[in-house]
Formats: C-alpha cells, sequence, structure tokens
DNA sequence: TTGGGGTACTTTGTATTGCAAGGTAGCTTA
DNA sequence: TAAGCTACCTTGCAATACAAAGTACCCCAA
C-alpha cells in the first residue's frame, strides 16, 4: 500500500462534484477544465476526465457545443443542464456533511468506555 | 448515473482516514468501528471494512490483538503502528488540502480571464 | 500543395476497491 | 444438544481513475 495510493482514492468521487463546479462557473471545455483543476491542485488526466464528462453528459447533467477555437481544432464546451444544476446542489450539500463527517470521526477524541478489560484466557482461533 | 453512486465515489478512499482515525483514539474491533463510522453518518459494511483493514495490517499500519468479549466470541483489536501514526498524520494534511482545493474550486467565482478570446501564440510549454 | 508541429478529442486495457451476499466459528442460554 | 447471537472472513461483481496509444483538425512555412 503506497499513501500515493491513498491520496489518488481520497480524491475520487470528488471529481464530479470539481468538474460541475468548475463548468457552472462558466461553460469549459476539457483542456480548460484540466486546467483549473491544476490550479487548484487537482491533478487529472485526460483519460480520466473524458470518460467523466461522458458519463455526466449521458446523465443529462451536462451538454456541450461546438465552438472553434482561434487557434486548433474546435473545442466542445460543456455548460450544465437545469438537472445539472439541481445535482451540483445536492453534491454540494453531500460535500458538507462529508466534511463534518470526516471532522468528527478525526477531530473527535471522546474518552467513551475504556473497554479493554477483559483479556484472561488468550484465544487462538482461525489462523490466518 | 445516479446520485447515490456519485455519493458512495465521494466517500472512497476518505475511509481509510477516517477507520485510521477512528483507531487512533482508542483500539477498536470492526465492528465498533462500523457502529462509530454510522455515528458520523458514514456507513460502511463488513465486506469494506474487513478487506481494508487487512490492508492496512499488511501495510504495517496497524495491528491487532485478539481480546474476549463477555459476551460473544473474540474480537481483534486493532492499534495503530508508529508507521501507522506517520501515516494518518500524513493523511490528515493531504485531507485538509483536497478540502481546501475542494473550496476553491467549488466556492470560487474568479472572473479570472476571458481566455475565450486569443489563444493565438498559446502559452506552450505544456507539451513536454 | 504539402509537410511539420501543435491542439483537442477518444478509446482501450489494467488495477484498485467498495459492496452485496454467503460462509465459518465461538459463546451463551434453555 | 439446539438455537440464537456475535464476530470474523471470502467471493464475485461493478464502477472508475489512470496510462498509453490513436485519430482528427488547424496553422504556418516552404
Amino acid at each position: 500500500m503506497k499513501i500515493e495510493n491513498t491520496k489518488a482514492q481520497m480524491r475520487k468521487g470528488i471529481l464530479e462534484l470539481c468538474v460541475l463546479s468548475i463548468i457552472s462557473q462558466k461553460e469549459a471545455y476539457p483542456s480548460d477544465i484540466i486546467k483549473k483543476l491544476k490550479e487548484a491542485k487537482l491533478i487529472v488526466v485526460e483519460g480520466t476526465l473524458y470518460p467523466l464528462l461522458s458519463r455526466l453528459k449521458n446523465a443529462d447533467l451536462l451538454t456541450y457545443e461546438w465552438k472553434e477555437s482561434s487557434a486548433g481544432p474546435p473545442r466542445k464546451y460543456y455548460s450544465l443542464t437545469q438537472v445539472g444544476g439541481s445535482f451540483l446542489t445536492g453534491l454540494k450539500e453531500t460535500w458538507q456533511e462529508l466534511y463534518q463527517a470526516v471532522d468528527k470521526a478525526t477531530q473527535h477524541s471522546p474518552q467513551t468506555t475504556a473497554k479493554k478489560s477483559r483479556p484472561s484466557t488468550s484465544k487462538s482461533s482461525s489462523s490466518k
């Protein structure tokens, strides 16, 4: 188990929230989104973002529109649908709840009970 | 795509942090941990927790000790190793960073640049 | 017109991991 | 002994982040 792995895990799922948030602020195209995530210290690569956007689009949370670029190929500008807006609102609430839950689970140091009272006959059941 | 799914995703990876935190407060056995997580609104089931604990133990972040219960089969009480303590400290930092990153990505409504104007020369340097 | 370089969007394959469901085993009580 | 409970563990599945490779378009220069 590597700590990098755990860190990566920690970000999972939160990406949707961040991506939707970014898009809600202003329509954006993938490379744009990646750059903004990077600014926020959330590194994401294309192989992660594109399938994510597709999922969100298929769920009718996003729509996109092709726009020409002044330099380069056209870009797919994503924006939130109405459903996506509601979804994002709910997601933000969930995020807040989660943060508080983690806060409670991590900060909290209640010395509830000291139930380590009876270590008598040792046990040696299953190996493994 | 279901919102429940997204919510579940969001919790991924954060479980390790919460579990380690709970154990760091006082040694605990699985059912105990599940109960505490539930109190914090983080529902976890056995099929999730046991493999997680095994992973953490294999990574030498946790150790365990069998202890008798006053009613029922013996319990496996987990506690943090020294490595686990350091790991947890790092994880808490990561969590804080992540929270701030999400905060930045979600709350922040910066009209930084209106970059849809002319990416002419482009910033380059992104390639490699 | 053609070729090089860059930008942008997609797809494929792999590894991780949360979860549902089922299984094993020890303890207490009647 | 049998029933019920507590506790630990395993298997199979589904979701998904990521690496890497692929395709298409645009601009500029020769």
